[in-house]
DNA sequence: ATTTGACTTGAAACGCGTTTCAAATTTTAC
DNA sequence: GTAAAATTTGAAACGCGTTTCAAGTCAAAT
């Protein structure tokens, strides 16, 4: 393999010519610059790029952790960040955690060792002081909500919107709620259930635990839903569900089960994923590229902000 | 930051045996291994690991090259390919190409460049002259049947497997048989498209233009299909459609034009995506995650080999 | 004619871990 | 007790592009 040294030899000058050349520097006569592009011709030269991050200290590659690449909340959030990253010329490490936070742990060690730019987290397992303790050694970009004033991050607010849309649901008259989330400990779902609670209170509405239903991730989870609420003697007349591809598979356990939507259960799914579409089903848009894009964006320029995304009820037909 | 050289001198030895101590090689006199111990604790010492690439010519990378990261299809083949880089201690490199050529080939210089130590290309768009070139620079892996004996690929008989729907629909009593593909140059497409040809030559069936419908690849395509469906005087009793997703489409289309599924029209999609079996659709598991398990361990063996995957249909509700 | 500023160029240092090779030291083996 | 084998160790070369700094050239300005 050609080198930046043998180009040097074969066009005659120095290897900072070259590098100059190669960088599109000005101030290299036309004539060497001439004979160094030929060079590079010749020899089919390639710049090894390892070299170029070694020196540089850089590697234009952000990482990017999720836990599931095939959830399309987070196929969503990546296609924004990919976007972005695309635009200026970065490129993405994926990693994939399936909520391991051994695997968190391996990609914030990237940053450490220089391998990435940049991490964005787009939901977080570790804890906070893990996270912290990384900071040094590049910016971290979360989506969530953090109380802290050392990272960047763009958020919805859960606890607001979850609210917003209980608050929603009861002016609809519906006064027995429940609602699924996926991970018990997932950082939105703390939020989700604080505003439950809140809501409940508020509103004097009984506090039936047989209403929340965790687990309840996929399209699949949908099944044990609504084999759930079959059995009960009062069971909630809405549904706030994780995600709409839950929210589907609930949709359709209902139409097996005979339970006639929106008449019997209301539902409310959540990112208006593709599949809420053509289901019909009502639900709150969460700007996923939107917030893709951000992150990308806070995680290139380094600088420390935090934005809260607007998001938007889609009335659709079940509700 | 501390490099290797500043361990060597806290801990009085030399570079080698640190790197020694690094990368737990035998033969370092257990006192000078805790030496260097201790200076790594003491220094908070973190390898520069492009140093490490640079030096060993390698990255423990391997690049992803697919046109969309948000299509169950992709999705759950960048779902095989994670698993097992991460079981083999490898990091993907996404490159999201949009099937635009100019990113794949975006890819294909970072293999040049040794950024990655492989690549696979879940969805080609490039020519092959373009990937043959490439192939000097490390092992190029297709996900598709190419008879050239340069590539490893894991694919699966889009001629035949079409073929055989085509004639489990015929056997079912279907004689005007439609079809929806993706892009119309897609490989899978070409195979589809002549596997139909010969289908239509050998049972002497008409050849009817309107039954084949491109650029269905999404879950809202469903709905054009339909519309044109409605339109015809003899409109086709049978669909294969490119992928669960769009099928699901024109399942959720058809139910709201009061088509009946599958007396009016019986649909076989292909993937078996999460949503077909919530949708009791029909369809060809092609078992995409597996197919993703051996691209990576063929880019991580770098010895060729081509491997054909067996495909399975899954009889549900909508033939 | 001399100063000034703009333009060119190359040597050398920098980023840093890996690996080879030769030499030194210790252990086993006979 | 000595030869042979095994274990330890460090110097130096290797991978390679970037960047700084000092020096040199040349044309324009005074």
């Amino acid at each position: 393999m050609t080198n930046i040294k043998d180009l040097a030899k074969m066009a005659g000058v120095s290897v900072s010519t070259v590098s100059r050349v190669l960088n599109n520097y000005p101030f290299v006569k036309e004539e060497k610059r001439m004979a160094v592009l030929k060079a590079i011709k010749d020899s089919n030269y390639q710049k090894n790029i390892n070299a170029v991050h070694l020196s540089k200290g850089k590697t234009q590659m952000i990482g990017v952790v999720l836990p599931f690449s095939d959830y399309p909340y987070f196929a969503l959030l990546l296609k924004g960040i990919s976007k972005q990253a695309y635009k200026y010329n970065y490129k993405l490490l994926l990693f994939q955690t399936d909520y391991m936070e051994s695997r968190e742990i391996e990609a914030l060690k990237m940053l450490k060792q220089k391998q990435i730019d940049a991490l964005i987290i787009c939901s977080r397992t570790c804890n906070w002081s893990t996270i912290e303790e990384h900071l040094l050694f590049g910016p971290i970009v979360l989506c969530e909500n953090v109380n802290k004033k050392l990272v960047s991050t763009t958020f919805v607010n859960h606890y607001k919107i979850f609210y917003d849309a209980l608050e929603y649901l009861y002016h609809k008259g519906h006064q027995r709620i429940g609602y699924c989330i996926g991970r018990k400990s997932g950082a939105s779902s703390v939020k989700r259930n604080s505003a439950y609670r809140d809501f409940i209170n508020q509103y004097n509405l009984p506090d039936n635990h047989d209403y929340i239903f965790d687990d309840c991730l996929e399209i699949d989870d949908g099944e044990k839903v609504v084999q759930y609420i079959k059995k009960m003697d009062t069971p909630p007349t809405a549904l706030l569900v994780t995600n709409d591809q839950a929210a589907a598979g609930i949709l359709t356990a209902c139409q097996k089960a005979k339970i006639s939507i929106p008449d019997e259960l209301a539902i409310i799914g959540f990112n208006n994923e593709p599949i809420s579409k053509i289901m019909n089903i009502t639900t709150i848009e969460i700007p996923l590229e939107k917030i893709g894009n951000n992150l990308f964006l806070q995680a290139l320029s380094g600088e420390i902000s935090n934005q809260e995304i607007a998001v938007n009820l889609i009335e659709r037909g079940t509700v």
